[in-house]
DNA sequence: TGTTCATATGAATATTTGTTCATGTGAACG
DNA sequence: CGTTCACATGAACAAATATTCATATGAACA
């Protein structure tokens, strides 16, 4: 009810929006929490959630671009994980108050 | 790298990327960020984030069903808040933490 | 170093999601 | 109690995003 609002920078604002957007999709919200069990080749990500390598892939590049995994190669296979403890105590906690709020939505 | 991995219900991860996805969108951001400041009816909230009234009432509509946003009469208006301290602990924790890291994304 | 295997990627398509436009609805206030 | 004002909503359209398909890439290992 004031004149001058508080309001983030816009850039800010694009931020944490592209953070909960990347978060959002059904299948890269898969794949995090199948790699909440540690690390996995992305044939081993792929059939874990069901969907084709390609698209796997494409959803993985969105992930890097957005810091949320990491990648090192082990012989002939990429292995992604979960970026840092930050990203996989987010999880966590999304999890948890899912569980507490079940009968919302 | 097990056999069977932990995996939360399909229910649990639909609730929880519901709740990402509906973070994620730009509008219902602003909105959000508006409603920071305090309760707003519609007209107020739609001058403040530059949407057309059908707009913002579309998006406030996703916002009520996702529990992030209540609604209130006061006169001939619609007054709207964030649902609860949670939520609001949420955008500031989001806020603080994307200033941390501008460097990222 | 050539071949193979695992993954990445570009382009086309499919799908989802947001916005607009026109109109409906319902509470308030005369 | 009818009109008006503020908002909601359905359907059509637009824009963004995900998936598929075909193929490129590039490290590993013979």
């Amino acid at each position: 009810m004031k004149n001058n609002l508080f309001a983030p920078s816009q850039e800010q604002t694009e931020r944490i929006g592209n953070f909960f957007r990347v978060m959002g999709d059904p299948t890269r919200l898969k794949i995090l929490t199948v790699l909440l069990n540690g690390k996995m080749c992305v044939m081993h990500i792929s059939q874990a959630v069901g969907m084709s390598q390609s698209a796997v892939s494409h959803q993985l590049a969105i992930l890097r671009r957005a810091n949320l995994v990491c990648v090192s190669r082990s012989g002939k296979s990429q292995v992604y994980a979960i970026a840092d403890e930050h990203v996989r105590l987010i999880l966590d906690m999304a999890l948890l108050h899912s569980a507490e709020h079940e009968e919302e939505l």
